[in-house]
RNA sequence: GGGAGCAUAGCUCAGCUGGUUAGAGCACCUGCCUUACAAGCAGGGGGUCACAGGUUCGAGCCCUGUUGUUCCCACCA
C-alpha cells in the first residue's frame, strides 16, 4: 500500500493530477449520440488578462457543474478560449510602443497588428495556463480565440446579414467618445458617477439688445458650440421671444430662441442653451429646427472649430472660457451641484457626448425575440430577478454602437467607393464597389465593438456560420451560461438576441448568474486600491481545492462575497481531514476490492443511509444551482458522519480479534469513502482523484466514474436507530464526564438501563472505547447499587457511572431539576401543538406523526429524568 | 425619478416550495498529544432572525408598512 505523507500538500500533486487527466483525454468531448450532451462556454476572460478571484469564481461553478455532469453519463462539453479585448490590448501594446518612443501611427496599421499579434503570442496564453490550476477540465482541444478565423467569419457573416436585413446601418448620431482611448463607446460601456460640480448660469443678449435670457449649464465650454436656446412654447414668459436671435457671448454667433417641448418650465430658468453636437437632447431639437451643427471638441477632447481656444483641453478651456464670460459680465452665478457624470469603462476617463458618424445595430427588432424567450422561459436566470435587470433593459435600450476607432479588432467589412459614393458590403474582401465596378474604393477603418464577436461565441465557437457542423449540431444550444451580474447587458443580453436571430433558437436554456467577490472589508477588489487578492498564490500556499472550496461555499446564487483568507485555511484543514481520513481507511485495509460485505452491522447501516440521504441532497441542490449547499452538505457528512463518527465507530472491529468482522468493517469504510470522493470530486477535483488513486478502484480515473445516485428503496430504519441509541449514550456519558472534569484515563463501569438492551448488546465493543467504560453492564432493570451513582439519561436509556465521589449531590440535583424544567417546556409547547385540533386536521400526516414521535420522546426522557431526580431523594 | 438586493451568534455568511428546540466557518471558554488527523479530538458559552402590523394550525421564510444599508438603470439643461 502506498505511504501517504501526515500532511497533505497540494503543491506536490496537483500539476501531476492535471497532467494525469490531460494525458487521458478526458476533459475532450466526444459528440456520442447515445449521450445527453451538455456544454458551457466560457466567459472568455480579456487575453490581457490575469487570473483574478473573480475569474476563480466564475471557473470554479462552471467546472463543478461540468464535471458533476460528466460523470453523469453527458457529453459534457466546456469551451474554453480568450477575448481579444479590443480596447484593453491595443492600449497594452500602444503602451509598449511608447516605451520605445513610438506610437501607433508611426507603425502604420499593418505593422501595429503584427505588434499585437506577437504580444498575443507571446503573453495570450498566460491565463489559459492559470486556468489551468485552478483543475478546469476545459476541452482544451477546441479552444478558440475571438480573433481567429472561425470567429473572424462568424463575424463577417452575422455583419452582412444584420446589414442586409436593415438591422445595421450607419449614420450620425451623439455618442459616447472616450477622448483617452479615441473611439467611439456603447451606452452600456459608459459609467457614470456622481460628482460634486457647477450650474454655471450665464446670460446670452438679445440681438435687438431689448435684454438679455439666463441658461443654466453643467458643461460650460459647450457654449462655443450652442445653436439656439429653447424655451417651452408654453410658457408664458418667454413665448413672445420665440424667434428673436441672441448674440453668442465670446463668439458673437447669431442664434435663435426657439420653442420647443424639450424646455422644461419647472426646471430652472425655463431656457435651455442647444449645443446639437455634445448633448442627445439637443441634437434632437437640432433636427426639430433644423439647426447647425457646431462641433467644438476633437477626438482626443480638445477645443476645435476655429475658436481662439482651439488645441486646449476642456477642461482648461473650461477655466479659460468661464474666466472670460465672467471678466465680460456673462457669468450671473456659479451653483453648486452633484452631477452625474458619464466615464469610460476602460480607461475611466470621463467621456463626451459628441455627434459622429457611426455604425449602429437597430435594436428594437431584435430585442423583441430576446425579452420572449425570457418572457415565455425558454432562458432562465438563476436567480430569477435577474430576467428584470434583463428585461428592463432590453425593453429600453437605444441602438447599439459598434463601430470603434481602433486597429485591433474585426475590421468593419465596409467599402467606400471615391467614384460613386456607394458602400459594398461583403463577406468576401472587396476589389471594387459593387454598384459602379470601380476600384477607386477604400475600406472603413473602423472595427466592430469587441461585444459584437463575444456575442456570436455560443455558436461561433461551435462552427457557425456552417449549419453543417457536427459541433453545432450536437452541442448547440449549450446548456448553462455562467457568469456575473455585472456582465448581463454587455454580454449576455445581446448573445442571447444574437442566438435567436442568427441560430434562431436562444444560445442556452439557464444563466447562472454569481456576485463579486469583495475584499474582507467589502470593497471591490481592484488593482488600482490594492486590495485584490492573487488567486495563484492563494493556490501556493492552500492548494486550488481550498480555494474552490472556499469560494463555492457560504454563498448562494447572485450574492456578492467577502474574501477571507482564513476560510481558505479552513477549506485547507478540511482537505487535511479528509487525506487523513483516507490514510486511515488505507493503513487498515487488507482487501483488494471494494464490495459491501454480506452482513452489516447497525452502524453500518447507519452510515449507508447517511450516505444515501447526502447523495439525494447534494443532486437535488446542484440540480437548483445551490453549489454552496451541496458543497457544505458533503463536508459536514465527512467531517460529522463520516469521521467523527463512523471511523470511530469501526475501531473496535478493526482492532478486535474477529478477522471476518475487521474486514467487513474495512469494506464499508472503503466503499463510502470511495463514493464520498466522487461526491465531492466536482468541488474538489485534486484530493479526491489523488485518493482515488491510492486506494483500491477499479476504472481508470475518478473523474469518469459513475456519479452516485440516490438508492429510493434503501431503508434501515431501525438499524439507524439502534445505532443512533447507542451514540446518544456515547454523548451522554462524555458530556456528563467533561461536566465533573473526569479525565479520560479514568475508565468508569456503565450501566445501561433499557428496553432495547439488544441494540446497547451490538454496540458494546463501541461503549467501551467511545464510552470510556471500563465494563458495560446492560438491563432492562436498574441494577441493585444505583443508589449514589453518577446517572445520566438519553430518550431511551437511563445510565449509571459509579462515580459517585466525585458527584455533588445538591448540584446533580440542581442539574437535573434544570434539564427537567427545559424539556419539560418544549413538551408542553409539543403537546399545545397536538392538542390543537386545526393543527392535526390542517397539518399535513408527516408533520403530525413527526410531533407526536418527538412528544414521546421527551416524554420517556421527562420520565428518565423524573427517575433520577427521585433516587437522589 | 424608477428598479433590485441586503439586515440572522463577536465577525463573515448559509438557511430549499412556511413544519421539531435556527446552523457553519472563524473567534471565545474547559479538558485532552485517545496509535488517521493538534491543520486534530471531546465538551461548552453565545441569537427577541432590523422594527411594527398582517396571513396561517404553524413565520427567519409569505403580505403590508417603517428604518438602515448596498447596488443597478434613467436625456434632467
Amino acid at each position: 500500500m502506498k505511504e501517504l505523507p501526515k500532511i497533505y500538500e497540494p503543491q506536490k500533486v496537483e500539476k501531476q493530477i492535471y497532467d494525469f487527466w490531460m494525458d487521458g483525454g478526458w476533459f475532450h468531448a466526444q459528440r456520442d449520440p447515445d449521450k445527453k450532451p451538455f456544454t458551457i462556454v466560457i466567459p472568455p476572460p480579456n487575453v490581457t488578462g490575469q487570473l483574478h478571484l473573480g475569474h476563480a469564481f466564475d471557473e470554479t461553478l462552471q467546472d463543478v457543474l461540468i464535471r458533476w455532469k460528466r460523470m453523469s453519463g453527458y457529453s459534457a462539453l466546456w469551451l474554453p478560449g480568450v477575448d481579444h479585448a479590443g480596447i484593453a490590448t491595443q492600449i497594452k501594446v500602444e503602451e509598449q510602443l511608447r516605451k520605445e518612443g513610438l506610437t501607433r501611427f508611426d507603425l502604420g496599421r499593418d505593422k501595429f497588428l503584427d505588434r499585437v499579434w506577437e504580444w498575443k503570442n507571446q503573453y495570450g496564453n498566460r491565463i489559459v495556463e492559470q486556468l489551468k490550476t485552478l483543475g478546469s477540465s476545459c476541452d482544451w482541444d477546441r479552444q478558440r480565440f475571438t480573433m481567429d478565423d472561425m470567429c473572424a467569419k462568424a463575424v463577417r457573416e452575422t455583419f452582412c446579414d444584420l446589414y442586409e436585413k436593415g438591422l445595421i446601418y450607419r449614420g450620425k448620431r451623439i455618442i459616447n467618445w472616450c477622448p483617452h482611448c479615441t473611439t467611439a463607446l456603447s451606452d452600456a460601456e459608459v459609467e457614470y458617477k456622481e460628482m460634486p460640480s457647477n450650474f454655471w448660469h450665464l446670460r446670452y443678449p438679445l440681438s435687438d439688445g431689448s435684454g438679455w435670457i439666463e441658461v443654466a449649464t453643467t458643461r460650460p465650454e459647450t457654449m462655443l458650440g450652442d445653436a439656439a436656446v429653447a424655451v417651452n412654447p408654453e410658457d408664458e414668459r418667454y413665448k413672445q421671444l420665440i424667434g428673436k436671435m441672441l448674440t453668442l457671448p465670446l463668439v458673437g454667433r447669431q442664434i435663435p430662441i426657439v420653442g420647443d417641448e424639450h424646455a422644461d418650465m419647472e426646471f430652472g430658468t425655463g431656457c435651455v442653451k442647444i449645443t446639437p453636437c455634445h448633448d442627445p437632447n439637443d441634437f434632437e431639437v437640432g433636427l426639430r429646427h433644423d439647426l447647425p451643427q457646431y462641433l467644438m471638441l476633437d477626438g482626443e477632447g480638445k477645443v476645435t472649430g476655429g475658436y481662439k481656444w482651439d488645441g486646449m483641453d476642456r477642461y482648461e478651456a473650461r477655466k479659460a472660457i468661464v474666466a472670460e464670460l465672467e471678466e465680460q459680465g456673462y457669468l450671473v452665478s456659479i451653483e453648486p451641484c452633484v452631477h452625474n457624470v458619464g466615464t469610460c469603462y476602460r480607461c475611466h476617463n470621463d467621456v463626451e457626448p459628441l455627434a459622429s458618424n457611426q455604425w449602429f445595430v437597430k435594436m428594437e427588432p431584435l430585442a423583441k425575440e430576446a425579452i420572449r424567450v425570457v418572457e415565455d422561459g425558454e432562458v432562465k436566470f438563476v436567480p430569477d430577478r435577474f430576467s428584470k435587470t434583463y428585461l428592463n433593459w432590453m425593453y429600453n435600450c437605444r441602438d447599439w454602437c459598434i463601430s470603434r476607432q481602433l486597429w485591433w479588432g474585426h475590421q468593419i467589412p465596409v467599402w467606400y467607393c471615391a467614384d460613386c459614393g456607394e458602400m459594398t458590403v461583403s463577406r468576401e474582401d472587396a476589389t471594387e464597389c459593387a454598384h459602379c465596378h470601380s476600384k477607386n474604393i477604400t475600406r472603413d477603418p473602423d472595427v466592430l465593438d469587441t461585444w459584437f464577436s463575444s456575442a456570436l461565441w455560443p455558436f461561433s465557437t461551435l462552427g457557425w456560420p456552417d449549419m453543417d457542423s457536427e459541433d453545432l449540431q450536437y452541442f448547440y444550444p449549450t446548456d448553462v451560461l455562467v457568469t456575473g451580474y455585472d456582465i448581463i447587458f454587455f454580454w449576455v443580453a445581446r448573445m442571447i438576441f444574437s442566438g435567436c436571430e442568427q441560430m434562431k433558437k436562444p444560445p442556452f436554456h439557464t444563466v447562472l448568474i454569481h456576485g463579486l467577490i469583495r475584499d474582507p472589508q467589502g470593497k471591490k477588489m481592484s488593482k488600482s486600491a490594492g486590495n485584490g487578492v492573487d488567486p495563484i498564490e492563494v493556490i501556493n500556499t492552500y492548494g486550488a481545492d481550498a480555494l474552490r472550496f472556499n469560494i463555492i461555499t457560504g454563498n448562494s446564487p447572485g450574492n456578492d462575497m467577502r474574501y477571507f483568507p482564513e476560510r481558505c485555511e479552513a477549506m485547507r484543514n478540511f482537505s487535511n481531514k479528509l487525506w487523513n481520513a483516507s490514510r486511515f481507511v488505507m493503513m487498515n485495509l487488507t482487501i483488494e476490492d471494494n464490495a459491501l460485505p454480506e452482513k452489516l452491522e447497525q452502524e453500518d447501516k447507519w452510515i449507508l443511509k447517511r450516505f444515501n440521504d447526502l447523495t439525494k441532497e447534494v443532486i437535488d441542490n446542484l440540480n437548483r444551482y445551490e453549489l454552496g449547499i451541496a458543497a457544505q452538505k458533503i463536508y459536514d457528512f465527512i467531517w460529522d458522519d463520516f469521521c467523527d463518527w463512523y471511523i470511530e465507530l469501526t475501531k473496535a472491529r478493526l482492532t478486535g480479534e474477529d478477522r471476518d468482522a475487521s474486514v467487513a468493517a474495512q469494506r464499508v469504510l472503503l466503499y463510502v469513502l470511495t463514493e464520498t470522493l466522487k461526491l465531492l470530486h466536482p468541488f474538489m477535483p485534486f484530493i479526491t482523484e489523488e485518493i482515488f488513486q491510492a486506494l483500491p478502484h477499479s476504472g481508470e480515473a475518478l473523474m469518469i466514474q459513475d456519479y452516485p445516485v440516490y438508492r429510493e428503496k434503501l431503508n434501515f430504519a431501525a438499524d439507524c436507530a439502534a445505532a443512533e441509541r447507542v451514540m446518544e449514550v456515547i454523548r451522554a456519558v462524555r458530556s456528563r464526564r467533561a461536566d465533573m472534569n473526569v479525565p479520560p484515563s479514568r475508565k468508569a463501569h456503565l450501566f445501561i438501563v433499557s428496553e432495547n438492551s439488544a441494540d446497547y448488546e451490538n454496540g458494546r465493543a463501541n461503549l467501551l472505547r467511545m464510552a470510556m467504560a471500563s465494563d458495560v453492564s446492560i438491563s432492562a432493570a436498574l441494577p441493585e447499587s444505583s443508589e449514589g451513582m453518577v446517572s445520566l439519561v438519553t430518550t431511551d436509556a437511563r445510565c449509571f457511572l459509579p462515580l459517585s465521589e466525585l458527584v455533588d449531590l445538591d448540584k446533580e440535583r440542581e442539574r437535573i431539576q434544570k434539564e427537567l424544567e427545559k424539556n419539560r417546556k418544549f413538551l408542553e409547547n409539543q403537546e399545545k401543538k397536538l392538542a390543537n385540533e386545526s393543527f392535526v386536521s390542517r397539518a399535513p400526516e408527516a408533520v403530525v406523526q413527526k410531533e407526536r414521535e418527538n412528544a414521546e420522546k421527551l416524554r420517556s426522557l421527562i420520565a428518565n429524568l423524573e427517575e433520577s431526580l427521585k433516587q437522589l431523594g
